[in-house]
DNA sequence: CGTTCGCCCCAAAACGATTTGGAGACGGAC
DNA sequence: GTCCGTCTCCAAATCGTTTTGGGGCGAACG
């Protein structure tokens, strides 16, 4: 690290003192528009940049708020998800950038040296389920946090960004039973997921509730065979359901290729509907009906919710369940 | 933030002064057993961790290092890329945790707010074309950079980690050859990075050298249908190259899928090589010969190159090629 | 002419750590 | 008894900023 230049070189040139530097680029106190001047042009030309050491250490707040991302190292991240989160995180940036915080992603988890060596104001935790250590670990600190995604241990703690996984799954249910369905089955790879388990919680009661008999495929694993393994056995074995709700999307469109291998029509012989990490429902052949996560907007209220604490402000909904929009398209079109 | 335990508040409750928590924690001067327990178990009890902001405005460094994803947030990322990103980072955190850094992605570029606020010993900036902004506003401050590829207006400067164009297509060309190609095509998708440009130069000059024909097909767009396109184009359209080396993974896997519904052999009637930024080869059909990146490794050797600058070693080696190494499978298998 | 009021600006005190030059105590050698 | 080393520990300076309480000075007011 080469020497930088300082406030008080800047005074120095500026012919003034360090105090009216601060107060001519911070703008707390008034100063003749003549030395403001002056106070600009000698730090433009020294190069001159704040220490944020030595501002956080004075003021407290740096402006930065991390976005912790336990799955982007982790190799059990399911390949298909990664859209996901690259949409949280540029949502998310692009919120702290419009109120003026620095965001930065944070890869690592069970290393405690990010938060010792570190300045931030809060932190974004997406997907808590395997991020219990930076959880505990930031709280401990006191540094205000948020996830995206809840707990799901403590559904009902903290401060969170999610959707509500039963409300989705009745949506595309109903949506299924009113274009004629009569025997929906689903589809997904099991995790411990809050999402994954809530809506098979909320497709049993449904299938309950209409006297239904319930059918889930299980994808074994996150690759090509597997999925198409879990497609075959859905639409080849008889009785064929005459309509598919996928918990995630890669199956989804899995079905959609041996359908069109096997000769089943979709939207006539079965109709399908998925959840949209991608938005690649738009381009399969035929188009999907999906269920918009809207995961910009979990990236944008994260940030909007976390900036608020780290202002101080007590938030009026610290938990906040955003909704999902069902995009119809020819894949349930009947 | 509420107010954290400082040094003061360890050195009152182990009955010492601040000199010798320092000390007792650092290790910079001998403290007697007896006293450092003490200390510690105070710095334990109160939760103590010393103010990165503190340190730093005394020490200098503050252990952490960036690296830049420009195109994490750029809406332009191909998304078959990802994977590339994903693995680069995930080794350099890992190289970085090992020597004692923290590391942090930056996801945005064209605001200077980041380097303003964050607290940094060096920068990675990985593909340097579209980073042009961070690459000089590091530089003007001062801050240590390496980057990941070189950047293609000066690839003979700076600190960098690249693998070798040329020798790749030679290596994926000359196998094909050996193996009795007699017509070889080119895939890919046009791109203004160094790697593109080059392997379209070196496979040119490879073709001259054996006077061969050059053919080159270009996918427009990075969606499936001018994927597929450009794949019908290059193995439906007489006379049909009798071997294929893409520039990328992805519209190899296209070749493979297209000959395979049109009833053209691999490796009998066409082989094909691709570039491997998935690691998908090896589970496609048939296996497809890929040249693997060795992408960890750039992530590995940009983060030494730039720990050992961050320490004020003059790196022996200040840009370098890492090799690349050529997976043969059953598609180039005649 | 003396007083009060604004306007600019500055000195000094934080903020929380590290580092440097000693101080004090103790033991051993002469 | 004096001198010297060694072992512990501490006081004070330092890093680069922000913030607070005034100080100086000219103008307006009585």
């Amino acid at each position: 690290m080469l020497k930088t230049a300082t406030i008080k070189d800047v005074a120095r040139l500026a012919g003034v003192s360090p105090t009216t530097v601060s107060h001519a680029l911070g703008g707390k106190r008034p100063v003749s528009a003549a030395t403001r001047r002056r106070v600009r042009e000698a730090a433009d030309q020294l190069g001159y940049r704040p220490h944020p050491g030595a501002r956080s250490l004075r003021g407290g707040a740096t402006g930065v708020i991390a976005l912790c991302l336990t799955n982007l190292t982790g190799g059990a991240l399911p390949f298909a998800e990664m859209e996901y989160y690259r949409r949280v995180v540029t949502a998310a940036t692009q919120t702290a950038l419009d109120e003026h915080f620095a965001l930065v992603v944070v890869p690592e988890t069970d290393s405690g040296v990010f938060w010792d060596r570190l300045l931030l104001d809060g932190a974004i935790i997406v997907d808590p389920v395997n991020a219990d250590f930076n959880m505990r670990t930031l709280q401990a600190r006191r540094v205000p946090c948020v996830s995206v995604g809840r707990h799901p241990d403590q559904p009902d703690e903290g401060y969170w960004v999610d959707n509500d996984p039963a409300a989705a799954a009745r949506l595309c249910l109903d949506h299924l039973a009113g274009r004629g369905a009569n025997s929906i089955a689903t589809i997904t790879w099991m995790t411990t997921k809050y999402w994954t388990q809530e809506s098979l919680r909320a497709y049993y009661a449904w299938c309950e509730e209409r006297r239904q008999a319930p059918r889930l495929e299980v994808v074994e694993q996150d690759d090509e065979a597997a999925l198409r393994a879990a497609a075959e056995r859905l639409l080849l074995t008889e009785p064929r359901p005459d309509a598919v709700y996928s918990f995630s999307e890669l199956p989804a469109l899995w079905l959609l290729r041996v359908a069109a291998e096997h000769g089943v029509r979709v939207p006539q012989d079965v109709m399908v509907v998925g959840t949209s990490d991608f938005g690649l429902g738009a381009t399969s052949s035929p188009p999907m009906t999906t269920l918009d996560y809207n995961s910009d907007e979990h990236g944008h209220e994260a940030a909007r919710l976390l900036i608020s604490l780290v202002r101080g402000e007590e938030p009026a909904v610290p938990r906040r369940i955003l909704p999902v929009t069902l995009i119809e398209r020819e894949s349930t079109a009947r």
